[in-house]
RNA sequence: GGGAGAUUAGCUCAGUUGGUAGAGCAAUUCGUUUACACCGAAAAGGUCAGAGGUUCAAGUCCUCUAUCUCCCACCA
C-alpha cells in the first residue's frame, strides 16, 4: 500500500520537486477556469498586475504573486471558477529609458536612429525579456492560467486602446492643448505629473530691480521671456500701477512689461512684486491665460537659451544663469542675493530638472472622470486594504489635473491623430485624411506621439478580459486588484476611471495594496546601493515555497516588509519539518487510508479534533478577510508546536503499542490532521503540499490543487 | 505647506472586534529519545515612545507631545 518511503528522501530538497509539479499542474488545464470541475461555478477573478517586459521579476513582484496565488488558490479550492489572468507590460518610458542606456553603452543614440528600426529593436529586446519574467513568474509557483496572457502590444490591445482614444475625443473629454507639460531635456518628451520627482534643492533667491519694482527669482535667466509683472491687488504698495505699463532693463536691452493684478501674489514673499515667464513656468502660464498675455519662449528642447536672448543664446540654463547674474551685477541691477531651499520637479528616471514649455499635446479632461470614480468610491463599491487608501484615493480625485497623455518616444502605442504642421490643431485619424488641409491652409499629417503607459495600462482590466467582446468578461468586475501601495496614483485611479467610463462598472471591488519590499535592514532596494535581492535567487537557494511564505507572514498590507534572507531559510526549515512530519504518519499508519472511516476515538482525540476544527475556523476566517499574514502563521504554529510537537509525541506510544483499536484510532486522527494542514497550508507553499498529497494512500485521488477546502468535523 | 504610516524582547516584525504581551532570527542551558540537529526540552529577555483621558479593564479607543519614514504640493 506504500510507495512512498523511497520519495521521501531526507531533507526536503524543493529543486528536485518544483519543476515538476508545476508541469503537472499546467498539464491538468486548471489553471484555466473552463476546465475545472462542473461545481465550480461562481467565478473569483484576479487580474496581474502585467510586470514589465523589459527585464526579470523584482522582490516586490514575488510578494505580489505569492498573495495573488495565496488568494486564487484558495478560492479555487473553495469551489470558486478561479481565474486570475497573467500580462506582461510594454512600459513605454520605463522600457525606452532601459533600452537607451543600452545603446549608450553601445556608442549608440536612439535620436541618430529610424522610428521603425528603434521600434523593432526595442520590441524584439523586450519579447526576449519577457521570457525571463515569465519563466520567474512560473518559478514561483503562479497559478495563472497562461492561456489567456496578454502583453499590452497584442494588436487587439492596441487597436481597443486607440478606440478609447477615440471616444473620449467625440465625447469632448480628451483635447489638444497649448499648455506648459513637464519637459524633460535629456529624454526628449513630456511626462505626466506622477513621472515627476520632487527633489528639495538649495538655489539662490535674486532680487533684481526691475523698473519701479525689485522682483525676485530663482530664474533670472527667463528674464528675456517676460512679459509682464504681478503684483497682488490688495498690495497698497503696488496698488497703483496696475494696469500701466513700466519699462525694465535686462542685459540685452529693454522690455516694456504691462503690471497686472492677481490674487495668487503673495504680498509677503519676496517683495511682492513678481516677474511673469508664461513660457517657462506653470504658475505664469495660467496667470497669462487669465490676463490674455503673450508667452515669449526663451529656452529650447535641450535646455539651452535660444535666438532671443542675444549673446546668450546656445547656452544651458545653469550656464545662462551664471552670466545673466553677473551681466545684472554690472548693472548694479542685483540688489541681494539670499539662499533659497525649495523643491524642484525632476525627471523620475534621470533626476534631469523638469523644465516646463508650452507645447501643443492631447490632455484627458480629468474633472468629470474623476468624479466618476470618487463617486464610486465613496459610495462603497471599492473597499481598500488597508482602508486608509481611502481617503488617499478620494484626495487625489478630488485634486486632480488635466493628465498629459502624449509622449514624445517611439515605443509605446500610437496616438491615431492628425495634427496641423502649421496650427497644430489635432483630429482622428479616422475622420481626417493624411494630407489633407486644415482650416488655417497648413496640412495634416500623422501624429507620432505615443500614448503615456499608464493611458493603456489604465485599461488593464478591461483589455485583459478582452474587452469589448470577449466571454470573459463575464468575469468582470474582477474581485480583487492586488498590487503595490505605491501605485496608488499611477494606476488605481486611471483602472477605475476607465472601468467606469468605458464598461459602467468598477472594475474590481477590492484594492489590496501591500508595501514595499526593502532590504534586511528596512533600506530601499536599489542597484547602486548593491542591496538588491532577486527572487530568483532565493528560489534557487531556499524553494519557492519558503520564499512566498517568508514574505507574506509577518507582513501587514501597506507596510512595508523588511526581507531578511535568514527569515527566508527559517521558513525552508518549517518546509522540512513539514516533510519530515508527513513523513512519519505516512510511514507509521500503513493500516489506515483517507478513505477509512472515522474510528471510535479516546476522548483525548475527541479533543484533539475539537482544537482543530477550532484552527479550520480560525484560519478560514484570516483568508476570507485578507489576513493571510496571520492565515501563514496560524498555520505555521499549529503545524510546529501543535500538531508535530505535541500531538505526535503523544501518539508515538499507541503506534507503537499493542492496543490495536488505540492504535487504529490514532492513525485516523494522525492521517486526518495531516490531510487539513496540507490542504490549508496549499496556498501558501503549493508544491510541497502537492508532493506530499501525490504519496497520500486514497482512492480515485485529483490533484490537490482542485481539492475542497477542509470544514470542521 | 498638507497628508499617511511607524515608535512593542538584541535585530526584523505580528498582535482581527479593548480583557493582565507574541513569533522568526540571534543569544543561554541541557539533550546524539529510531520523522526531523533544517531537531527537541528548558529558561532568559519588554514600565508596549512620553503625558493626559474614557473604561471594571487599553499595546488595542480619544486628545496632546516627541522622534523617524514615506507620499503629495506650480510661493516666484
Amino acid at each position: 500500500m506504500t510507495a512512498f518511503p523511497e520519495k521521501l528522501n531526507k531533507p526536503y530538497e524543493p529543486a528536485n520537486t518544483e519543476a515538476r509539479i508545476y508541469k503537472l499542474w499546467e498539464e491538468s488545464g486548471f489553471f484555466n477556469p473552463d476546465n475545472l470541475p462542473a461545481r465550480h461555478q461562481e467565478p473569483f477573478t484576479i487580474v496581474m498586475p502585467p510586470p514589465n517586459a523589459n527585464g526579470r521579476l523584482h522582490a516586490g513582484h514575488g510578494l505580489t504573486i505569492a498573495l495573488e496565488d495565496i488568494m486564487t488558490r484558495y478560492q479555487r479550492m473553495q469551489g470558486k471558477k478561479a481565474l486570475w489572468v497573467p500580462g506582461a507590460d510594454h512600459a513605454g518610458f520605463e522600457t525606452q529609458v532601459v533600452y537607451e542606456k543600452k545603446l549608450e553603452k553601445e556608442g549608440h543614440s536612439r535620436f541618430k536612429m529610424d522610428r521603425k528600426e528603434l521600434y523593432d529593436e526595442i520590441m524584439a529586446f523586450t519579447l526576449e525579456s519577457k521570457k525571463h519574467m515569465e519563466a520567474d513568474v512560473k518559478a514561483l509557483g503562479a497559478s495563472c492560467d497562461w492561456s489567456r496572457e496578454k502583453f499590452t502590444l497584442d494588436p487587439s490591445v492596441v487597436s481597443e486602446v486607440q478606440e478609447t482614444f477615440r471616444k473620449l475625443y467625440r465625447d469632448n473629454l480628451v483635447y489638444r492643448g497649448y499648455r506648459t507639460v513637464n519637459w524633460c531635456t535629456k529624454h526628449q518628451t513630456s511626462l505626466s505629473d506622477v513621472e515627476t520627482e520632487t527633489v528639495e534643492k538649495n538655489d539662490k533667491l535674486y532680487y533684481i530691480k526691475y523698473g519701479p519694482f525689485t522682483v525676485a527669482t530663482v530664474r533670472p535667466e527667463t528674464i528675456f521671456g517676460d512679459v509682464a509683472i504681478a503684483v497682488n491687488p490688495n498690495d497698497a504698495r503696488y496698488k497703483e500701477f496696475i494696469g500701466q505699463t513700466v519699462e525694465v532693463q535686462h542685459p540685452e536691452g529693454k522690455l516694456s512689461l504691462v503690471v497686472i493684478g492677481d490674487e495668487e501674489v503673495d504680498p509677503e514673499f519676496g517683495t511682492g512684486a513678481l516677474k511673469i515667464t508664461p513660457a517657462h513656468d506653470h504658475n505664469d502660464f495660467r496667470m497669462s491665460e487669465t490676463h490674455k498675455l503673450s508667452r515669449v519662449e526663451v529656452i529650447d528642447q535641450f535646455g539651452k537659451l535660444n535666438d532671443k536672448t542675444g549673446k546668450y543664446a546656445g547656452m544651458k540654463v545653469a550656464e545662462a544663469r551664471i552670466k545673466v547674474v553677473e551681466d545684472l551685477q554690472t548693472l548694479e541691477l542685483i540688489e541681494k542675493i539670499e539662499d533659497y531651499a525649495h523643491a524642484v520637479p525632476t525627471c523620475y528616471k534621470c533626476d534631469t530638472t523638469i523644465e516646463p514649455r508650452v507645447m501643443p499635446q492631447w490632455f484627458v479632461k480629468m474633472a468629470p472622470l474623476a468624479k466618476l470614480a470618487s463617486d464610486a468610491v465613496r459610495d462603497g463599491k471599492i473597499k481598500f486594504i488597508p482602508d486608509n487608501f481611502e481617503k488617499i484615493f478620494l484626495y487625489w480625485m478630488d485634486n486632480t489635473m488635466d493628465w498629459n497623455i502624449s509622449r514624445q518616444i517611439v515605443w509605446g502605442i500610437q496616438i491615431p491623430a492628425l495634427v496641423c504642421r502649421s496650427c497644430n490643431v489635432g483630429v482622428l485619424y479616422e475622420e481626417t485624411i493624411e494630407g489633407s488641409e486644415c482650416n488655417c491652409g497648413g496640412t495634416f499629417v500623422c501624429d507620432t506621439d505615443t500614448f503615456d503607459t499608464w493611458f493603456s495600462s489604465g485599461q488593464w482590466p478591461l483589455l485583459a478580459l478582452g474587452y469589448p467582446k470577449s466571454q470573459d468578461l463575464s468575469f468582470y468586475p474582477t474581485d480583487v486588484m492586488e498590487t503595490g501601495r505605491d501605485l496608488i496614483f499611477k494606476w488605481i485611479p486611471r483602472m477605475v476611471i476607465f472601468g467606469l467610463y468605458l464598461k459602467g462598472e468598477v472594475p474590481f471591488r477590492t484594492v489590496y495594496l501591500h508595501g514595499m519590499v526593502n532590504d534586511k535592514h528596512g533600506k530601499k532596494m536599489s542597484k547602486s546601493k548593491g542591496n538588491v535581492v532577486a527572487p530568483n535567487e532565493l528560489t534557487g537557494k531556499y524553494g519557492a515555497d519558503a520564499l512566498r511564505i517568508g514574505l507574506v507572514i509577518g507582513n501587514t498590507p501597506g507596510n512595508d516588509i523588511a526581507l531578511a534572507e535568514d527569515k527566508i531559510k527559517g521558513y525552508k526549515h518549517f518546509c522540512n519539518k513539514i516533510w519530515n512530519a508527513s513523513r512519519f504518519v505516512l510511514t507509521n499508519t500503513t493500516g489506515t487510508t483517507l478513505d477509512t472511516p472515522r474510528p471510535a476515538l479516546t476522548p483525548r482525540d475527541e479533543e484533539i479534533l475539537t482544537e482543530l476544527n477550532t484552527a479550520i475556523i480560525s484560519i478560514t476566517a484570516h483568508y476570507e478577510n485578507f489576513r493571510f499574514h496571520l492565515a501563514g502563521e496560524e498555520l505555521y504554529h499549529y503545524f510546529w508546536n501543535t500538531f508535530a510537537d505535541i500531538i505526535i509525541e503523544e501518539m508515538k506510544p499507541r503506534l507503537l503499542g499493542d492496543d490495536e483499536v488505540s492504535k487504529k484510532a490514532g492513525e485516523w486522527v494522525l492521517l486526518t490532521i495531516l490531510v487539513v494542514n496540507i490542504k490549508m497550508l496549499h496556498p501558501f507553499i503549493p508544491f510541497i503540499t502537492e508532493e506530499l498529497w501525490e504519496m497520500l494512500p486514497k482512492e480515485n485521488k485529483q490533484l490537490l490543487i482542485i481539492e475542497p477546502w477542509p470544514k470542521p468535523f
